[in-house]
RNA sequence: GGAGAGGUGGCAGAGCGGCUGAAUGCGCCACAUUGCUAAUGUGGUGUCCGGGUAACUGGACCGCGAGUUCGAAUCUCGCCCUCUCCGCCA
């Protein structure tokens, strides 16, 4: 019996999707066990994470997964005894003269029939219960508020006002249409609707800001990365985006069984997959710049002018793996939810941050904090900002652990929020800091991107 | 894409059908010893699942999966990955 640390955990999405996919034939070179969860957790507290599906909206069948577990350990109970016998016996023939050996391999002949139906039982037992603990939705901290949908989220704290002004302010569509930053018409002929072509000083202005960001949190101490942004199927899986989120995901055909991601938490989160990090080394903090891809599938209608939902687009990431210490996590989730505001008081972008509560949250989080930033155009704050904790939910999946000072063999805690996301950032800076003529002031700690700048458009 | 080689414990590296969960070295931990450091000696040192309060104990794991066999790290097949050479290419 080993370490019994007693967290939660869990796994997996909220629709149903195609988990027969993704079952071990798609997760080469790691054993199909690895990355699932913390059974014993559910065993222990079936009520907790029903409850906790609950909170999110979500269903899962506790229930047979009890029932499954119980079946699974007597049957495996059964069959290591009868692979003890088996062994022994094969001892036996080793030493046996060699007259005997024949007789005595006969008879072994039945025992491995018998085990060979019992482990075909025990494999489909397993294959059940995997799939359906990959489903299950992480439990939320007690800290996440109630609610059914985003309408329900908390309102944490908002800074600076709504701007105002004296005279009718432009969207950034008329403000790209104006200096000729933006062709949106030849981004759908390039690529299809959601894709457009930034030009000029707006192109220049996106660079900016996507360094600045960066750089802001190298500064802090973050290790910058350069990602894959193709990844497995089994890299999605592992932080928690499949199953349940094929849809939003674009895929390459048969001939490579890879995903563009949606965002760069998936590469870093998943670095250091398979491994046993030295409890020492944590946190480890990570920052990376990557373009995102998103489907956007069900979402026609919505959103459907400007750069608001696109498909493609260039964001800076932060992700913290650390060790599992709720409390720790915690300080770590606020220090992160801090690091984009800091960056947002820097650009001088109105915002407010929202506790989201348990019906808008993913099955992976235990607890998400959103940044809406203010934009004019939309007469509303959007979402430009999404820093979440995960407990130990996708270092299960991922088999990412470490060893603590006291020897033991933990799974990390992980964490993350968007730095800047390109696009939601460009339109906040062009629609909130423009001017009567239709000029763009431009941040202080943007100039010395822009060559010193002090407006665009001019 | 073509041709070879290879994937073994934290690392390096043996093993090539039973006595191997795995030699040996390094690293690490403990104890001993030397007036500190270094050196030396002895012992220990993987992960996962299950049973037991515990000491302890059954099983799995030598890239992944399937197969042959009474028995596989060792043989066969498929897949993944790495390296070298050639070709192609930003």
């Amino acid at each position: 019996m080993r370490d019994r640390t007693p967290t939660r955990s869990s796994h997996g999405p909220p629709s149903l999707a195609s988990s027969a996919a993704l079952r071990s034939d798609v997760h080469p070179g790691r054993p199909q066990e690895t990355h699932v969860l913390d059974l014993k957790f559910i065993r222990q507290n079936p009520d907790l994470v029903k409850a906790g599906a609950a909170k999110k909206r979500m269903t899962c069948d506790v229930d047979r997964i009890l029932d499954l577990d119980e079946r699974k350990r007597a049957l495996g109970q059964r069959v290591d005894e009868m692979r003890s016998v088996q062994k022994g016996a094969g001892k036996a023939i080793a030493q046996a003269a060699a007259e005997e050996r024949p007789a005595l391999a006969e008879a072994q002949k039945t025992l491995k029939a018998d085990l060979k139906g019992a482990e075909e039982e025990q494999k489909s037992i397993d294959e059940e219960l995997h799939g359906l603990l990959l489903l299950v939705p992480n439990v939320p901290a007690d800290e996440v508020p109630d609610g059914a949908d985003d309408g329900d989220n908390v309102e944490l704290r908002k800074v600076g006002e709504p701007t105002s002004f004296d005279f009718e302010p432009k969207s950034h569509l008329e403000l790209g249409e104006q200096h000729d930053w933006l062709d949106i018409e030849r981004g759908a002929r390039l690529a299809g609707s959601r894709n457009y072509v930034l030009k000029g000083e707006l192109s220049l202005l996106e660079g900016a800001v996507m360094r600045f960001a960066l750089d802001l949190m190298v500064s802090k101490g973050f290790t910058p990365l350069s990602v894959p942004t193709l990844v497995r199927t089994e890299t999605m899986v592992g932080t928690g985006y499949f199953p349940g989120g094929e849809d939003q995901a674009y895929r390459c055909d048969e001939r490579d069984e890879l995903c563009l991601v949606g965002t760069a938490e998936v590469p870093i989160t998943a670095l250091h997959q398979d491994e046993i990090l030295d409890g020492a080394s944590l946190p480890r903090k990570f920052v990376a710049l990557s373009s995102c891809y998103r489907r956007e599938a069900g979402t026609y209608g919505k959103d459907t002018k400007g750069l608001y939902r696109v498909h493609q687009f260039q964001k800076v990431e932060q992700v913290i793996l650390d060790v599992a210490d709720d409390a720790n996590s915690l300080a770590q989730h606020h220090a992160i939810l801090g690091n984009a505001e800091e960056l947002l008081q820097a650009l001088e972008l109105p915002y407010r941050v929202v506790n989201v509560c348990g019906g808008d949250l993913g099955q992976p989080q235990i607890q998400k904090f959103d940044i809406e930033t203010w934009m004019p155009s939309r007469g509303s704050y959007g979402e430009t900002h999404s820093a979440s904790r995960f407990h130990d939910f996708q270092a299960r999946r991922l088999n990412l652990r470490y060893r603590g000072a006291d020897g033991k063999v933990r799974h990390c805690h992980t964490l993350n929020n968007t730095v800047a996301a390109s696009t939601r950032m460009l339109i906040a800076l062009l629609e909130n800091h423009q001017q009567a003529d239709g000029s763009v002031h431009v941040p202080e700690p943007l100039r010395p991107y822009l060559g010193g700048r002090e407006s665009l458009g001019n």
